[in-house]
DNA sequence: TAGCAAGCGTTATATTGTAACACAATAACC
DNA sequence: GGTTATTGTGTTACAATATAACGCTTGCTA
């Protein structure tokens, strides 16, 4: 049972929650400017939270972030994303196989890793036609 | 046989080539400021060109640039890094196996990569002692 | 030698993210 | 309950990263 949220972190997970695809930080503090988000401060420390409770991911390769769309993410070692550069779609995936040989690689080279980026950057199915 | 790099180009991988580690942008531009490298747009350009051409990698979780040190990187279908968070070493590896996995995720799911991004951030094993 | 593609230098600006400060709300503890 | 530590808030100011746009040069190449 995770803590509840304040009512930033709800707005700024609300907003993610209810976008179809990834969010800057900037255009979640746009979309709450009426709900009393302010300054970038604001969405940042809430989206920092989120971050850590594993409610949303970050994508590095956007600089934006995205809900978590995976009910039990957590359990996961690893979370990968495809990007279609054409649509803008996201699809998150588990990765349990790449997950092991990661950390095959990890226990080969006594690398311990504390978070692990995959982001595939391409041409989703619909897109392809 | 790839052509020659201009100037900028060559200026830029001499700066990465020789960092021990990897560098943004703007201390790029800084270490080249005595050699005619006045503003950012000159080292974007020049970075971009050299990601092109697969002579340097971006590691997308530091927005950040590295040489590749990996003599036939452009064989191999994804690079992987391990960056350590405690001496910002950065590890590349090839990972054939992860590669496989990948494609074979895509080809279920008909996504057809361009461009893979693998980071693991964490704690090295001369840091972890 | 005319045309085109790539690169260059420059100015200005857009986008993304933090530092720092004073204060408020919440939770933890005796 | 009252005290204390922790976490979050609102704010201002700023740092760091990246791109748009313009006119010019260079080097092919047809």
């Amino acid at each position: 049972m995770g803590k509840a949220l304040t009512k930033n972190q709800a707005l700024v997970l609300d907003t993610l929650s209810r976008a179809d695809g990834p969010l800057s930080a900037y255009s979640i503090l746009d979309d709450l400017r009426d709900e009393g988000m302010q300054a970038p401060p604001q969405v940042y420390r809430a989206l920092e939270k989120l971050l850590k409770t594993g409610l949303i991911h970050r994508l590095e390769s956007l600089n934006a972030y995205i809900a978590c769309r995976d009910p039990d993410c957590v359990s996961h070692t690893v979370t990968g994303f495809a990007i279609c550069e054409t649509c803008g779609d996201v699809i998150e995936f588990a990765g349990e196989k790449i997950s092991r040989q990661l950390k095959d690689w990890e226990d080969d080279n006594g690398f311990l890793a504390e978070k692990t980026t995959i982001e595939l950057r391409g041409i989703c199915k619909p897109c392809k036609g």
